[in-house]
DNA sequence: CTGATCTCAGTACTACTGACATTA
DNA sequence: CTAATGTCAGTATTACTGAGATCA
């Protein structure tokens, strides 16, 4: 990533732009803000992660494993609630396979399915981690929780409107 | 990437759990949610520009190096714009240049900065790119354009809290 | 000499395609 | 036989580290 801040908002600077040169400048500065704050969170949470040896795609994947009712989900399921592709389902849990953090196990009636079990190892490092991004906010600064609020809001929106769910 | 909708919102279910298990749900429920758009928005963008050969990283560029006076910039100008680190410029204006969208040229007073310029060719694919784009809303469906005015204002407090400017 | 700018080699991570084995 | 599930090999993209060349 690159250094301090700059003297101006870029971003300010690109919609005068882009409403002069190109049209309706509002979808094109909320993605592009939306883009910046996303390099911000992960440039928060990834370091606070990476000393558990844990990435941000792991944790969210310990993370739902740990709030299942039994502790383990197929692997298609981890793939549909994190909008994860299927190589990279596998991918992430032979990771979190190799330290031990999730196990792998045959389903009991479908041949097919793989279920994934978070381990006590798994769950003891996941607690460490929620300290770790909760610590440093996940990054989200500048918010207050009423406005936090008001950002989920909007965003669920979008979700929705996307066919994410509902 | 996953399948279809799910009958329920899985955010809105993680926080929940999240709230009796671990704490305030707020900035967990805003990042995941996001993070989630985030992927909405690149899934819906990237199809877009692949047929130009184009990433939105590479777009994002041309359109930096199109609004600035000269059409030109410095390599560090560009990755503190963009935020992109040093070696990410350097291999995004690599790709560029092999296309012949943009030119180095080196800087005429300091000889240790290397000027990028937009091409006429440039030029004309990011015409056609931001046609591509316009045309999928950038992917942020399902907002007013109050609503997506007040989605950056908020994301704004969050850069300016980050240090992004000021 | 110090510091800034840029490049190169190599690694890590995730997304994705296509092919394939296994099972419902 | 058809569809679903998961894995593997290989490719693409970007982020990052460390080293080094060039120049102010």
């Amino acid at each position: 990533m690159a250094r301090g801040p700059l003297p101006f908002d870029p971003i300010e600077r690109a919609t005068e732009l882009w409403s002069e040169r190109i049209g309706p400048p509002e979808t094109m500065a909320a993605v592009t803000s939306l883009m910046r704050v996303h390099q911000i969170v992960l440039a928060a949470v990834e370091p606070a992660l990476r000393p558990l040896g844990l990435t941000f795609a792991r944790y969210e994947a310990l993370v739902l494993l740990s709030f299942s009712r039994r502790g383990s989900l197929p692997m298609r399921v981890m793939g549909e609630r994190l909008q994860l592709h299927p190589t990279s389902v596998t991918n992430i849990v032979d990771r979190l396979e190799a330290d031990d953090l999730v196990q792998r196990a045959p389903h009991p009636t479908d041949g097919r399915t793989t279920l994934v079990a978070i381990t006590e190892t798994g769950r003891g490092k996941l607690e460490l981690a929620t300290k770790a991004v909760t610590d440093v906010d996940f990054g989200l600064v500048g918010l207050t929780v009423a406005q936090q609020r008001e950002l989920t809001r909007l965003l669920t929106h979008v979700r929705g409107a996307a066919g994410d769910f509902g």
